[in-house]
DNA sequence: CATAAAACTGAATAGCGATTCAGTATTCAT
DNA sequence: ATGAATACTGAATCGCTATTCAGTTTTATG
């Protein structure tokens, strides 16, 4: 196995490695993974250098455990927001919408994620193909049953992740707000128009 | 101004720079800013350690030197595939395939574009920011023109930034090929029926 | 050639920062 | 209490690297 980061035995431990979690989150967050040295770490967790190397064989290992956090909790999110709905359509709208709002709420974790491209870059591919191979499967189903058009299921699922990361990169990220509602019904125009196939007329 | 990189006064001068251009760029992409030394990058340029600084002020300056440059050659050659194009639909074919074939055949620049997100976070906006507003121009005169669904002009374009990213991110750079046909095709008919208005039929 | 401008050199500076480790403090079971 | 387990400490190690600078070499010109 891997030097597996340790498992504390004790609550008030458990509770010393979380705050050091936290700390390394926002300090990679705000200044960088390069740009934050372990020390900047344990003085904003309020533990002393040391420490740190009790719960994380390295600087690396807290890092790749913020990103596989972030993608358990961004799975865990949408998988809740999506439990129960039927049409591929109402699954696309709540699932952006469940993912623009799971970025605003965690800034700081996306922000780590988008380092790893740099950090790790074997982690960031893990990170997208993750989702990518989630995303993949529900298109394909919804290709067999005659919602969405017979195109390649991993090329639109990247597209639709690209969209999804560009536009809360650009609204969320940058501007610190939440995706306004004339972009956010673009998105959703683009995709329904895009993949799905033509049914009964709704039109208001 | 800013301490301009210098004007080399001689053909053997501006050598010793473009060598060094280029092996800055080949090492950014292979082990990444932080990893390459300017000890690296000189050796790489067969100079001496101080003969860098003879020519960038910083090992940041060259890094925005090569990520400008991307900037420039990438709206370069894509203005070129694009000039005496008609119709949006075709400057969207022509534009995507442009791309594709741009970031296959500078993969080392345009991984070193990805790392300014970390290194220069400023100059990475710059970098999409710059892109999409002429994007953004050209899809608002689309829509003005009835081509183009009238839905926001600026989410559009950062939506198909996105989906051209992520699509020559997942093929072109981590696969290391041509976006095979069926991805392609895929791209191209999501965009087609996600943003361009109905018009006559030409279904086989 | 002579000589000044332009290129180039690489040892020295200066400082940082990841990781180790030998030890101290705290907690818990009995 | 007391001894063992657990948690915590921070000075010291070790290596690395961006940048400077006082000079040497090369080139261009007249």
């Amino acid at each position: 196995m891997l030097p597996a980061t340790y498992k504390p035995k004790t609550p008030k431990a458990q509770a010393t490695r979380q705050r050091q979690l936290e700390a390394a989150e926002e300090l990679f967050a705000r200044k960088g993974y390069f740009d934050t040295s372990i020390v900047d770490i344990t003085q904003a967790a309020n533990v002393a250098l040391g420490t740190f190397y009790v719960y994380f064989p390295s600087k690396l290992a807290i890092f790749q455990e913020l990103v596989r956090h972030l993608n358990h909790e961004l799975r865990k999110h949408l998988s809740q927001a999506l439990t129960g709905l039927a049409g591929r359509a109402e699954i696309e709208r709540v699932g952006f919408h469940a993912f623009f709002e799971f970025v605003t709420q965690h800034r700081n974790l996306y922000q780590v994620v988008s380092q790893a491209e740099l950090v790790d870059p074997e982690l960031y591919r893990w990170y997208y193909h993750s989702l990518a191979d989630s995303y993949t499967q529900g298109l394909r189903a919804a290709i067999a049953a005659g919602e969405v058009k017979p195109l390649d299921p991993e090329a639109l699922a990247w597209c639709l992740m690209g969209m999804a990361h560009f536009i809360g990169m650009r609204w969320v990220l940058w501007d610190g707000r939440d995706v306004p509602g004339p972009q956010f019904a673009t998105v959703l125009e683009f995709i329904q128009g895009g993949i799905f196939n033509v049914r009964k007329e709704k039109q208001s």
